[in-house]
DNA sequence: AACCAATGGTTCAAATAATGAACCAACGCA
DNA sequence: TGCGTTGGTTCATTATTTGAACCATTGGTT
């Protein structure tokens, strides 16, 4: 492994639950030795990447990461503008809604919103990647993707994650045909049991899916009404993100037809 | 030099002007050797870090990135709460805003905010690296900075960017008085010619600057009621920034005895 | 008070990864 | 057609990284 991969991949290591890791725990996690822990370390903390803080002397991602983000934002807006329409579409719906971006061939969560209406709600956490296949934004990216990359994540082992999941190669390309045809990706349980949810592709310039919007609510609270509103304030998202980010709808997606 | 610290400093070339770059350009603004920038940016690409876009497949800073500040900002909220309060202090003022962090040795510009009000305007580029000595943020950081670091700071030369630059460290020391009794640093001229600008310190936990926020003006606009309203609303928006951001005052400070 | 187990941190001989001169294919231009 | 640029690749040589062993400090336990 790269020494570079090595060093990013203790950045992978923060979570939103434990946004400060000290340099024992970062060993421990990263399975290195401690003495290469630290030496990396020092290299990214002098480029600003990460932080130390507190009497323990812990790490946390640092202030660079900021600013790289605020210059590509400078460009490509997707944070800001993912968190006004996370906020607008649970607030509207009164559910969970989360945005997840494409990264080489992994689907990985950015950022979620959560609605205060009631006691319970479905959790996110955003360093998790989600699957292609079992998850509605997986599905919804897969429905736009290119073939070759639909083939490569078919053609990998598919995880059963619930009863519910879908694993035939065979019968997830048939639900593709679906959502194209409808422009929206459901899942009922697919990932997490008792989890219903939406979710619909967000396109760059080149009009390939870049990551997908969901609301993600339990299976009990989904009635008839609940659907309807959460396909049209999703749909609505989907388009103003995809819009204000300079994206572009494929002729295909359906839709693009209805805007 | 590490291998890290080159990589991390290729993703420090790109600015607002210039988000996208190619592979030899990079190369000749590294001033490495071109298999080397290939296969370093081929590790960022992998962790996410850079992506390539367009026909001409230049580079740009990727989707991580926005995850790792997505992820800095659930718990120290800096971007979007600087991006409310600049958007407010721009629109309130009628001049530019903008904030900048420090980073080890350095204060870099982190983002900024213009307003529509007249047709010309105080030019920020968020890549900017600030002088200390010489800016309205720099001396405000200064002014409530460790003892060693201000030594650190002007143990330097002094480079005197304009005729008014002051460039005496005794000097200095003694404005950095009067801005601890004012709570605020006021800078004309001292960095670029014909440029009013105003800041006030951002406190951390630790009761330690991490940042300024600052307000510019062009010296022919500077009326006394101007000042006046500037003095106002930045107090209120660097005393807003550190309070959400969880800072807190150093006993010291005057403003803090305001509010 | 003494002991223990954990922490953050450091060293340097040995091991491994990174380097870059030279090369390739493709493209746009004169 | 030839030239100069681009993005990209190879592998003998060179430079950097590695990690076992070590240190000082701290907090908890007996």
């Amino acid at each position: 492994m790269g020494t570079v991969t090595k060093a990013l991949s203790l950045l992978g290591l923060f979570t939103q639950i434990r946004p400060e890791i000290g340099l024992s725990d970062l060993t421990r996690l990263s399975g290195m030795n401690k003495a290469t822990t630290h030496r990396l370390l020092r290299e990214l903390q002098a480029q600003g990447f990460v932080e130390q803080v507190g009497p323990e002397r812990a790490y946390r991602l640092g202030p660079e990461v900021l600013r790289l983000a605020a210059l590509r934002e400078a460009t490509v807006p997707i944070l800001s503008v993912s968190r006004e329409v996370l906020d607008r579409l649970s607030a509207a719906t009164g559910e969970t809604a989360h945005i997840s971006l494409v990264q080489g061939a992994k689907l990985n969560a950015l950022s979620h919103a959560y609605s205060p209406r009631y006691a319970t709600r479905v959790m996110m956490d955003d360093t998790e990647v989600l699957s292609f296949h079992a998850t509605g934004s997986g599905l919804a990216v897969l429905a736009w993707a290119e073939p070759d990359f639909v083939n490569a994540v078919l053609a990998e082992r598919l995880h059963a994650f619930t009863p519910d999941t879908e694993t035939s190669a065979q019968a997830i390309r048939a639900r593709l045909d679906d959502i194209r045809r409808d422009g929206m990706a459901e899942s009922i349980g697919g990932y997490e049991a008792d989890v219903h949810s939406h979710a619909a592709p967000v396109f760059g310039p080149d009009q390939r899916p870049i990551g997908a919007l969901a609301v993600a609510a339990p299976v009990s609270r989904m009635t008839e009404t609940l659907k309807q509103t959460i396909r049209a304030e999703l749909a609505a998202g989907a388009r103003d993100m995809t819009q204000r980010i300079g994206g572009l709808y494929p002729p295909s997606f359906p839709a693009a037809r209805a805007a």
